[in-house]
DNA sequence: CGTTTATTTGAGACAACTCAAGTTGCGTGG
DNA sequence: CCACGCAACTTGAGTTGTCTCAAATAAACG
């Protein structure tokens, strides 16, 4: 159980302050533009909202919003990881998953956040206010079939990880973890087999629903049989066959 | 493990046959007007909608629709329980939860089945052309909006199982279950102890990811405490506080 | 009434958990 | 620059809950 960290968000100004054509730009530059939920929405759609839109930054460790308060802001990633959870009645803590670049976080049809957000590493999003999300989404047809999808895409992802907690063993459950993780690295590279950032094993542990230890204790025979390395940069795949193996066993 | 079953569906011709009048008053008379997916939509998108409906039942322990087929229909539980759920490359079953009264069956966003679903007892069912549904849906704005509200909705229970499926011990598990399924079945009276269906064994085995027997000697020990008492024509809940203690219980 | 399917029970194996102790890495302050 | 403290990771030993395998009811179905 991690102790509550303190909240910590940079805005940046001069984003807030720039003209509409630059704004248009700030999307123009973003490779994420093509990737994501950004990528449902036609230019007209992405200049409104780079019209309201604010960037912020976060750094590690450091929480972005916390479950249970006011939905203010939408946010989309464009760099960096962040790990989202929920904490239950009985104190346990639940790792609900983990948002990449061009992932859409919290849904304006929530008044309050479903789930906490902290970031893993320096984390750089657009945020807009809740209130222009649910005003433009009232005004488009198309922008709320893109947010229909987007969160139909979410419904889809919650139903991999409930494939994954369904499973019994330890080590199909870390191995198709490894692979989901590396997957959303690999969007631009398709032979990448590098993750770059150290998520913490107590995350990957409270996402899988085991204890520490035994996360350790798989990851460790993982890299011992040669299929993976952990190093403080990241992690590095060295047998994606054997792991897509050992994952699809029961 | 279940063996494929038969897809056996009977459409109700005559609703097919009805009038715009009739079509209607089908929905007045429903006592789903004001549940689940058909309370988010106006009495204009109802008319609409029951325009092209069709009614059809299923018998109990066969199909309605299967994973990976085309997805030609979407549905609306009008009475009844279905199981829903995937198959994985290694043969392993997943339920991925259970339909009740007011519930929207598939998205007209995927082109085909995401999950199979099978009726638990005699179902019965609103149905639309999933073409019919997707021009609806880029027509009308306030009904988009509808379908990414129930969306919305299913997200949050994917993410209600996900906590459950975090548990690590089989009595909290179970007990959960047991409360959700009879929160389902208590939204018209308050006080209801008693869920008036059989839920296979097998079937909670794989929504919780255990085995049959551990199943099946969890709700032995429940009974054998008098917290719930099992009978064939359904579970009677004998003692809800100690049963959501247990649920709580790490 | 025989055949199939679902539930129940038992005994034993084993994987994951608990508890406890050590190690490593890293930031802070002397 | 080193000492310290904290948090994350690692390792070991022992326990236990769940799974596996096997077999005996009990129900459902034609």
């Amino acid at each position: 159980m991690t102790s509550s960290r303190q909240t910590s968000v940079r805005i940046q100004k001069d984003s807030a302050k720039a003209s509409f054509a630059e704004k248009v730009r700030v999307c123009d530059y973003c490779e994420l533009r093509n990737r994501g939920f950004c990528s449902r929405l036609t230019d007209a759609q992405k200049a409104i909202l780079a019209d309201t839109a604010r960037l912020v930054t976060v750094e590690p460790n450091k929480a972005l919003f916390r479950q249970g308060d006011e939905t203010e802001n939408i946010y989309i990633v464009r760099s960096g990881l962040l790990r989202l959870y929920q904490r239950h009645l009985n104190g346990r803590r639940q790792v609900i998953g983990f948002a990449k670049p061009g992932d859409l976080l919290l849904s304006p049809l929530n008044e309050r956040n479903e789930y906490s957000a902290d970031a893993l590493d320096p984390v750089c999003l657009c945020h807009f206010r809740r209130q222009d999300f649910i005003a433009f989404f009232q005004r488009d047809p198309a922008f709320s079939a893109a947010l229909a999808i987007a969160i139909h895409e979410e419904l889809m992802r919650a139903r991999q990880q409930i494939a994954l907690l369904g499973q019994k063993r330890a080590e199909p459950k870390v191995a198709q973890f490894l692979l989901t993780l590396l997957e959303s690295y690999a969007w631009r590279n398709v032979e990448a087999t590098l993750v770059p950032v150290r998520v913490p094993q107590a995350d990957i542990a409270d996402f899988l629903g085991m204890t520490v230890e035994t996360v350790n204790r798989t990851l460790a025979r993982f890299a011992r049989d040669a299929i993976i390395s952990v190093a403080k940069r990241g992690i590095d795949f060295l047998d994606l066959r054997r792991l897509k193996q050992i994952a699809e066993s029961y």
